[in-house]
DNA sequence: AACAAAGGTCAAGAATTTTTGAAAATAATT
DNA sequence: AATTATTTTCAAAAATTCTTGACCTTTGTT
């Protein structure tokens, strides 16, 4: 569950945040690897840091996990490194690392003589949060335009007692998506000013 | 999966949502109900989209039928009768109605004379972004300070020629995180004006 | 006080999502 | 063009999340 839906009414004060980060992969079996792969408790807590937030937002924990190990090294790694350093698939490596190319979150660059891409994170808050909402959130939110006007359409040829209010009601939606798409760029302004 | 994390990299212009609708309990089987109950087309296409919209948010289906149900009803709505309605169960109802009520997105009132709880979709987009932001992010936000903390105290204990790479790193995240805090109210006021 | 209707709880099952790893594809080198 | 290193793909397994429904509590009625 990304956000907290199933918080107690009655539990008098317990925290919040419902979010585990007990079990994490490379802390429990990564002993016995290669001592230059090991990484520190606090290497450790700003990975788990960036799990946290990931699950947070729906997505999965090998996200975080790499986000996390490219923000905590100062050079950039390959695909290989990242799936030692975590003890995650190869699988999930690709694919992790396509989902941060594609919002932006990390750079991709080449050295002279090694075939592999090393890669690094981006740590500008402005692109990242830009990439987000270009590439995860602008979608919906133009895929949602095109819902509610064919939604506006069918309520249209109601006939129906129902028809107007329905007709208020779809409208409010559209209040709402185009106050979303209007945010986006002054979010990015507001949070990304450097 | 909340946000598309799988989006393919070289597949040409193909829409880039990947939520499908195509199963919606209700419409599937509801025929054969008391047809006092029955939604029209427009009402499950009104649900559809909050369906999409939750499971965009990382939240499950049965929320955004609630919600859309509720978002339909010219009239409040009992347990009941949201349940007959969608053909959802009580524990799913009962859940889902808990959730909305933390973060204020349904009204709750009774009726003399009915034992009932009456139920009703609130519909200030201010009052809707407002209660998400305090009950869903704000406690990430104010969970993740205190991860901060802990993380730059981790760090300061370090002795490794990483120590300063990783406190600049710690004081990343630690500006990334009041930014988001300074945010919350900027957005209310912004989205929610009027 | 017994009954009935409403609402809540939570363990187990169902459904969905994530991860894995073998196989295929791609790209660089000899 | 054959070889090898790197990366991607994707079906199946593992892990996680959601839904159900039997049971329990609460509240109001007779």
């Amino acid at each position: 569950m990304a956000l907290q839906y199933m918080k107690k009414t009655n539990t008098s004060d317990r925290s919040s945040i419902e979010i585990e980060d007990s079990d994490v992969r490379f802390s429990d079996n990564f002993s016995s690897q290669d001592p230059s792969l090991e990484l520190s408790t606090a290497e450790i807590e700003i990975i788990k840091y960036f799990v946290h937030l990931t699950k947070a937002l729906g997505l999965p924990k090998s996200i975080g996990e790499i986000y996390g190990l490219l923000f905590c090294s100062p050079k950039s790694l390959t695909i290989p490194e990242i799936m030692k350093h975590l003890n995650i698939s190869k699988g999930s490596t690709s694919q992790g690392l396509r989902f941060l190319g594609n919002i932006n979150a990390i750079n991709i660059s080449k050295k002279i003589g090694i075939r592999s891409d090393f890669y690094s994170a981006e740590v500008s808050l402005r692109k990242l949060l830009n990439g987000f909402l270009d590439e995860q959130i602008e979608p919906h939110l133009k895929n949602g335009h095109k819902r509610i006007s064919e939604i506006s359409e069918v309520v249209d040829g109601l006939t129906s007692e129902k028809k107007n209010f329905l007709k208020d009601r779809v409208k409010t939606i559209q209040t709402w998506n185009n106050k979303g798409h209007d945010l986006i760029p002054l979010l990015v302004e507001i949070v990304g000013s450097k």
